[in-house]
DNA sequence: ATAGGGTTAG
């Protein structure tokens, strides 16, 4: 009705056409923006920038660039929104492996049209260079040297850039030089503190600060929960004088990612009380943390109060709410979230397929993919990973083999590293020893540790000392400090009786320290949780009784353990 | 330009 009467007016009043393109964005509603557009007999400079925002605003990039095109061949020059209104799309929804490409296509333009004297321009150009990877950070660096003048924004946009790399020094450098320090300055310095786990430093800095906003104060409740000290990032979190939804949902997520499933839902419900309502940004953290930490009550508490709001259609939220179904085990569950939604997208089908593979029902998975393949879904890289390791669990080393050859062909550009790594750990495990080393010398990309972490397991697997000790010397260039690969080595020497061996390679760990992994499980509200040779349970020798006893029944119906140390 | 957000192999 409103959008009529706006029509109406739509060529009387050269305002209108804008706002109705920005509302049709905003409710993603582009055919009708674009129809908006077309009504226009000569739209000028502004009306193209409000298209190509738009389309940016709704990941739709190509189309702004098309618009961008169109624009230059109705003899129309860019201005100074154009630019950024560009650069922007290219983040949203592009390709990222094209990312800098684009930005350097973009860059071309802005020197060859001259605009690189506003100040916006090239501040805009720092940003999306920044979020390039190692090249980009370079040519961020170049703009930023380049500039006759620069603003704090010019400042913080380079500083951010270089915290996103996580080159701290770098940004620090930057934030010792810089002529004016405003408060994004300083917040993006502790977040760079935060992000590096040095949360000593953090502190410092967050009294030095002349000033401290909420964001300031919701970075450290952040920082403090990233590493488990949930008494001081309480203690922050209670002291800051205003709280949003954002310190809320970090020191929720932060209980609930610890398994304090009392903690986070009294805070839950002091949140409601205080009068906020839970938006969707809150509701996927939450379950994100009860996956991680397999706090299916708390997830399951959610799960209710989601089905009664506007966010039970959410895309996200219901895969956020399928991928804690599957965390915590309840695959029927999980399963029943993603029958009753009405609209999907690939992660919604991933992470369902990811926790059925993830689970060992292989078949299941692999019927799944198909199901996936017939209602028209196009895999993408994440698919493959489910699905290859879907076969390499269940031991289908010819199914693996025909999938991944699948892969190549029809999905080439999705290919990835990871795909490597699953199809070394099923040839490894089905004793393709050699295969699977041939496998990696023909990867197109350089074999990272995972890589050959799993083609170590695989030796192991089948007691190849010789294969191993290649591998480990390659393993070690890549990650010294690394226990893990050092005891699987120790392993394979142990299981071979080489005894001299596996003192070479204790001794090598010796000042490596090893996270020793921990699983954990919920009864009753409450998290518990066991690592290796751990004593600390209240019922501890009534579980040992209990392992005892399956592991007789292991060994009487065949099971051999292998060699430990 | 700064704080919370879905899927990835051992």
């Amino acid at each position: 009705m409103q959008a009529q009467i706006m029509k109406a007016n739509l060529h009387q009043d050269p305002f209108v056409a804008p706002k109705l393109i920005s509302a049709f964005s905003i409710c993603h509603q582009m055919p009708l923006a674009v129809k908006i557009f077309n009504q226009i007999q000569e739209p000028n400079v502004h009306l193209y920038n409000t298209l190509m925002r738009a389309f940016a605003h709704n990941s739709q990039y190509s189309a702004a660039f098309s618009t961008f095109f169109d624009l230059q061949e109705n003899v129309l020059f860019p201005d100074n929104y154009t630019y950024p209104i560009l650069l922007k799309a290219c983040c949203s929804g592009g390709p990222s492996h094209l990312l800098l490409r684009q930005v350097q296509m973009i860059h071309t333009h802005i020197e060859k049209f001259g605009f690189y004297s506003d100040i916006f321009v090239p501040n805009s150009l720092i940003d999306t260079y920044s979020k390039c990877g190692k090249l980009g950070i370079v040519s961020a660096m170049k703009v930023f040297d380049s500039m006759p003048e620069r603003d704090t924004v010019s400042w913080n946009s380079m500083i951010t850039g270089f915290i996103k790399m996580g080159k701290l020094e770098d940004a620090h450098k930057l934030f010792d030089k810089m002529p004016y320090r405003d408060m994004v300055s300083w917040n993006s310095m502790l977040d760079g503190f935060v992000k590096a786990g040095d949360m000593n430093s953090a502190f410092q800095l967050f009294q030095t600060m002349p000033d401290r906003n909420i964001v300031s104060w919701s970075t450290m409740v952040w920082g403090y929960c990233k590493i488990g000290d949930m008494d001081m990032a309480k203690f922050l979190f209670e002291k800051m004088p205003v709280k949003n939804l954002v310190p809320w949902t970090i020191i929720i997520s932060g209980y609930a990612e610890k398994g304090c499933a009392k903690e986070a839902f009294s805070l839950y419900d002091r949140m409601e009380r205080a009068g906020l309502r839970p938006d969707d940004a809150t509701l996927i953290s939450i379950l994100a943390a009860c996956a991680e930490s397999g706090l299916f009550s708390l997830g399951k508490k959610i799960h209710l109060k989601i089905k009664r709001s506007k966010f039970r259609h959410s895309i996200q939220v219901c895969n956020a709410l399928i991928d804690m179904y599957a965390k915590c085990g309840d695959l029927s569950d999980a399963s029943s979230v993603f029958e009753e939604m009405t609209e999907r997208n690939v992660v919604t089908w991933n992470t369902l397929l990811q926790g059925l593979a993830m689970h060992g029902n292989c078949e299941k998975a692999l019927s799944f993919f198909s199901r996936m393949t017939r209602e028209g879904i196009e895999p993408d890289g994440v698919t493959f990973v489910s699905v290859l390791s879907s076969c390499s669990h269940a031991g289908l080393v010819d199914e693996g083999r025909h999938y991944f050859s699948l892969l190549k062909r029809d999905y080439g550009s999705a290919l990835q590293v990871e795909h490597y790594g699953c199809m070394v750990d099923l040839l490894g495990r089905g004793g393709h020893l050699k295969e699977a080393f041939e496998l990696i010398k023909t990867m197109p990309m350089e074999p990272n540790a995972i890589i050959w972490g799993t083609l170590l397991g695989a030796c192991r697997m089948h007691s190849n000392v010789e294969l191993a000790e290649e591998v480990v010397d390659r393993l070690v260039q890549l990650e010294p400090k690394d226990a893990g690969s050092l005891a699987i080595f120790s392993n394979i020497y142990a299981a071979a009786g080489d005894w001299d061996g596996v003192a070479k390679v204790r001794s090598k760990m010796r000042d490596v320290y090893k996270q020793p992994g921990a699983s954990s499980i919920e009864i009753d509200d409450e998290v518990h949780e066991f690592r290796v040779s751990d004593t600390a349970h209240p019922e501890s020798s009534r579980i040992y009784h209990m392992v005892d006893r399956l592991k007789q029944h292991l060994e009487q119906v065949g099971y051999v353990p292998r060699a430990h140390c």
